[in-house]
DNA sequence: TATTTGCGAAACCAATCAGTTGCATATATA
DNA sequence: TATATATGCAACTGATTGGTTTCGCAAATA
């Protein structure tokens, strides 16, 4: 069972829970109340949520809340960030395309 | 059928793909040398990867070039960039827990 | 104590996915 | 022109996915 960030923030459903859940821990129960679906299959998103760490639990008696770990975004961060040297130089504008010629000539 | 960038990189194979275009365009062929799967494997991860516009065709007689659009990884930073402002600040830190004791109050 | 409430887990289902094999097409080369 | 090469596409397959319904358990409440 493949258990990463990327796998985890895929699905539409459980980056909605994210930001839901982002400034403030919500039970499944509060948070399925914003979406067109029961609570047992908001449930199963902050299972997946909950076992690559973007979600964390906190019990309260009966009730569990759920809240973002922010750090493990990070992990996503890191890998966009070998690209952001890329959109932010012309790189991709002028340069990309004399490399794509240079390439084809070899 | 959905196409969205964030679904295109979940899979780590695709991911790989753009890594390893990001810097110079590549054929079908050149790439699939890189993996332990077949050229028609990595057609269609090209293909997935050209519906939702991060990756570009420069066809060049026979043969067709891949190259990297680095431009629309701006959209997985985009909503990263919402959670950078809590990981950043110690928020995840202390001020969670406060809020969350608030929230369990009312 | 009996009932309600909040929750997770299991069993099931239809849809999607990543991969394969086989084929068709276009371009290069002998 | 005949053959080799580069590629995409269709059909199929087994695994995974997101969802549902049903159930059991623990905590709150009557």
């Amino acid at each position: 069972m493949r258990r990463d960030v990327f796998q985890a923030i895929a699905d539409p459903t459980r980056r909605a829970i994210i930001l839901l859940i982002a400034f403030r821990a919500m039970t499944p129960n509060a948070i399925a109340e914003h979406f067109d679906t029961t609570r047992q299959a908001v449930s199963k998103h902050l299972r997946i949520l909950t076992e690559c760490r973007l979600v964390k639990q906190e019990h309260n008696g009966r009730e569990i809340y759920y809240q973002l770990e922010a750090d493990k975004m990070k992990e996503i961060d890191a890998w966009i960030e070998q690209f952001r040297k890329i959109w932010e130089s012309r790189f991709s504008e002028l340069d990309k395309v004399l490399l794509t010629l240079k390439n084809n000539k070899k």
